[in-house]
Formats: structure tokens, C-alpha cells, sequence
RNA sequence: GGCGACGUAGCCAAGUGGUUAAGGCGGAGGUCUGCAAAACCUCUAUUCGGCGGUUCGAAUCCGCCCGUCGCCUCCA
């Protein structure tokens, strides 16, 4: 299997650093606000890319972190007259709420930087200890230019940093792109004692304690979102690799592109957010991630309804795909949709690809039952495939005022279908029309009349 | 200003040196059907932003130009 490595630049095959054991980190959300589809995204890769290495017969131990202290925390609790912890524990629930609907498997652990403070503090002293840190008027900075190869992730160079220009001047800072690793606190904070004075971590050190605590010093890979190359991660890599002295931190380093809104990124700062709840109002939890996976997961994406919308219909075709057959030819043919498939996964998560090739065995076993073949082999190919992508190819359930209309529904299907023994066309059409305003749809198949809530605008 | 990505059919989107340029949505025609729907079949880019170049051969490599976007600041 061929991974794309941000550190090099390049695909490079993948090799877990201990046989068959992948250890997996990635960079979870600050719980202040709703999930929004640009998380979706992230972590629907990413638990993509963990389902793919377990097919493929990996043990992955996945670590995700929450950020759950930092100054936009402070002040949104401040602004809703909550505690930090109230407003923290509200969105984590939100979190794993809708992560819980799109079918994203939950981490292995889901550390979080307010209960790491210890080891944070060790990460931080032993920075120090080494000349990598400095503490200054309550803060600690890292000293940027203490790692030789500090930009290597980012590729890009200190002098070209600061060419930038945008970087304000701190005059505790040596170096203007020193970062913090130890925030003192200010009045009405919420602080932890540290050898430095009453303070809070910054946010790349609580990264470096919890991948360190929880999967050691040198990680399989490293994934996030491409916003998080610099400074993050790249802070990340400089903290851990002069901490631990094992280099590389992560040995493969992935980042998903980001979702766009219209023309602009989708971003807290432009406001411009799509909540997942508010997808999910209009779409499958398999479209969503179907849209998702459509489009390479380095390239951008921008998300519309119309797109999602396409999506859902295509995926029609699909869950049909999956009604039990009564043919008793020969089976439909799955194995090569399957090894295509498993090439175009392979090839650094190439799921256009590799949902391609499932299209196309849907359509085979649509031929197939149509010529009278056996088709449920097809079918768990098909279900199983899916399921490596975490579709489930189920419908979306019906809204409760069906449940009370069925019985009418049925009642109107029964006259209609007498109609049409007796040949009265025009009135059963009727019938077909009115139900269709109502939203309800009619198939006429060969096992009789099927009914359906129209689910897709 | 620095670093980087992208531009493939009406729309979304694979393909990155060599048989007929995946797949999806949409559209046209057909089979089936009382008519529909669904499913299936056929068609829907002689061409890959533009102009040059390298090559026996390029969407794919190189140069220039035009256009779009990201990062450099909190962000998945």
C-alpha cells in the first residue's frame, strides 16, 4: 500500500514501524462549537484510511486528542455565562453525536489536554533541560532555532517565515517564531500550577504529551487536516523530536485537503459553517460520505447541496442493488470489481476510484438479476466493500407520520391495484398521481405494487 | 512578498508518457410496462485552460501566459 508523506513530498509504500501494528494519531477539534462538515471530511478520511488497514489485516491503535483548553473556550464559555467545562463537555457530546451518525468508529482513546497536565509539564521541563525551551515573564517559548531542520514538514525555512511579515513582535521572544509552550495565566483564567508560575498549555505541546503518552515516541502516522501543516505539526515534530531524540516523530505524515464553501475554505473565522446536524437533516449519512470520498482526500472539495444531493441518487441505485435476487444461473462475477478496488485503495486512498468499482458491481448484479443469475455473492462483495468506505447502503428511516399513513397508503395501493385488473387505467393513475403530491411514490414490479417516501429532492 | 496546489464533458470527478480518456449526476433514444417508476442497453470530451517545446508518441514531462484556490494568523 502507497501512502502520500507531507514530510517527504512524495508516495511512499507503507511500512507500520512493528509488523502488522499501525499507530494511528490524529488531531481532534477544540470542543467550542457545533461539527461542521469540514470535520466531517477529516475524520470520514481518516476513519476511511483506518477501516482500509484493518481490512487489509492491520491492528491500528487510533489516538485522537480534544483540545479541550484554550482561549477561544475561555471566552465563548465567558460570553454563554457557563464554565469552561460545561461548555467542553456539551460539545464533545455534540462530537460523538454526529461522528456516531456518520458511522465514524470511535478512537482507541480520546485523550484530553486538561487531564495530561503532568505530562505536559514533563514535556515542557525537559525542553528546558535540553536548551530547546525558555521560560520568560511567566510564559515558556520553544527556542526555534535550536532544531537545525525546524520547516522541514512545511518546507519552508526560517528566513522565509519571517518574510512573511506578519508575525507580531513579542519582545519575550528570542525569536519571532518561537512558539508557546506554556501560556501564564491572566486574571480569571482557569490555570494549573507549573514550575513557571499558574498557566495553560499551548496547543502543539498537549499534541506531543498525548501521542507520547498514549502511543509512545515514534508514531506510524500523523493525520490532520492541511490547515494544520504549519504551524502545528510542524511545531509538533519540533517538540517531540527534541524532547524524544527519535526522529522521525511520525513516519508518515497525512493531510486531507479542506472543504470549501462556494469559493472560500469553510472556516471559523468567515463564519461560513455547514453543521453536520444540518446536512443530516437533508442527507443519508452515506451520501454525506460518499460525497466525501468521491474526490481524492489531498484535493479540496466543495460542498453544496446539489452535489450531496447527486450523490443520494446515485446511491439509490446502489442500496437496489442489494434486494435479495431469485435468479439460479450462475453467480454474478465480483472478483474483479474487488482486486480493482483493492488497487485503487493501494494507491494512497484513491476511493474515486475504488468507488467506481463498486458502481460497476452494482450495475453487474442489476445485469444479473435481470438475466436470471444467482446474485447474493455479488451482493456481500458489494456489502462488504461498501463497508470498507463505512457505507452502510441503508435507507435513511422514515419520519414518523408514515408509520401512521401506512396502513392508508396500503389501503390506496389495494383499490389501485384492483383498478387495474379491471383495466380502470385513468383511476388508478389517479391514485398513482395524488399519493406522488404526497410525496409517496409507486413501482409496479412483477411481486406486486412497492411504496416509498420520496427521500431525495 | 514567500511557499504550494489546481484548471479533464452541462455539473462533480479519476487518470500523470503508449490499446476505445474511469465512475457519478444531468440529458437523448431504446427494452420492459396499460402508462409510468425502477432496472438494463445505446449515445452524450477525436479531446484534457492557452501558446510553444522535448519525444517515434503527452491530458500526462519542460517553459511561458491566463485563470482559480490554499498556507504563511485560531482552524479538520
Amino acid at each position: 500500500m502507497k501512502l502520500y508523506n507531507t514530510l517527504s513530498g512524495q508516495v511512499e509504500e507503507f511500512v507500520p514501524s512493528d509488523g502488522n501494528r499501525v499507530k494511528m494519531y490524529v488531531c481532534g477539534v477544540t470542543p467550542y462549537s457545533s461539527t461542521h462538515v469540514g470535520h466531517a471530511l477529516s475524520y470520514v478520511v481518516f476513519d476511511t484510511l483506518r477501516r482500509y488497514l484493518e481490512h487489509k489485516g492491520y491492528e491500528v491503535r487510533h489516538v485522537q486528542n480534544f483540545t479541550d483548553i484554550d482561549d477561544k473556550i475561555i471566552q465563548r464559555a465567558q460570553e454563554s455565562g457557563v464554565s469552561e467545562d460545561e461548555l467542553v463537555e456539551e460539545f464533545i457530546g455534540d462530537y460523538f453525536h454526529t461522528m456516531d451518525a456518520l458511522n465514524i468508529q470511535r478512537a482507541s482513546e480520546y485523550p484530553r489536554a486538561t487531564r495530561e497536565i503532568p505530562r505536559i509539564i514533563d514535556a515542557i521541563a525537559g525542553l528546558i533541560d535540553r536548551g530547546h525551551a525558555y521560560p520568560a515573564a511567566g510564559d515558556v517559548y520553544f527556542r526555534v532555532t535550536s532544531k537545525d531542520d525546524y520547516g522541514k514538514l512545511s518546507h519552508r525555512t526560517l528566513d522565509s517565515m519571517i518574510a512573511g511579515a506578519r508575525i507580531q513582535v513579542d519582545e519575550n521572544k528570542e525569536h519571532p517564531m518561537d512558539f508557546v509552550l506554556w501560556k501564564g495565566a491572566k486574571p480569571g483564567e482557569p490555570s494549573w500550577e507549573s514550575p513557571w508560575g499558574p498557566g495553560r498549555p499551548g496547543w502543539h505541546i498537549e499534541c506531543t504529551a498525548m501521542s507520547l503518552e498514549y502511543l509512545g515516541e515514534q508514531l506510524d502516522i500523523h493525520g490532520g487536516g492541511q490547515d494544520l501543516v504549519f504551524p502545528h505539526h510542524e511545531n509538533e515534530i519540533a517538540q517531540s523530536e527534541c524532547y524524544t531524540g527519535a526522529r522521525p516523530f511520525s513516519r508518515y505524515w497525512m493531510h486531507n485537503g479542506l472543504l470549501q464553501l462556494g469559493s472560500d475554505k469553510m472556516s471559523k473565522s468567515l463564519g461560513n459553517l455547514v453543521s453536520v446536524v444540518e446536512a443530516l437533516e437533508r442527507f443519508s449519512p452515506d451520501a454525506i460520505r460518499l460525497y466525501f470520498l468521491s474526490s481524492h482526500y489531498r484535493s479540496p472539495l466543495a460542498y453544496s447541496d446539489e452535489g450531496a444531493a447527486a450523490v443520494e441518487r446515485s446511491l439509490e441505485r446502489v442500496r437496489r442493488a442489494l434486494i435479495p435476487g431469485n435468479g439460479t444461473g450462475p453467480q454474478v462475477e465480483a472478483d474483479s470489481h474487488r482486486s480493482r478496488f483493492t488497487t485503487a485503495m493501494d494507491d494512497d486512498l484513491n476511493t474515486p476510484q475504488a468507488v467506481a468499482a463498486l458502481f460497476d458491481l452494482a450495475r453487474d448484479i442489476n445485469r444479473g438479476r435481470d438475466a436470471g443469475q444467482r446474485i447474493d455473492s455479488g451482493q456481500a462483495a458489494l456489502q462488504e466493500l461498501g463497508g470498507v468506505l463505512g457505507l452502510t447502503f441503508e435507507d435513511r428511516p422514515s419520519p414518523e407520520a408514515d408509520l401512521a399513513a401506512a396502513p392508508f397508503i396500503d389501503l390506496l395501493v389495494s383499490v389501485r391495484t384492483e383498478l387495474r385488473a379491471a383495466r380502470q387505467f385513468a383511476l388508478a393513475d389517479q391514485i398513482r398521481d395524488g399519493l406522488a403530491e404526497q410525496g409517496v411514490t409507486l413501482e409496479d414490479g412483477a411481486q406486486g405494487t412497492q411504496w416509498q417516501r420520496q427521500t431525495t429532492e
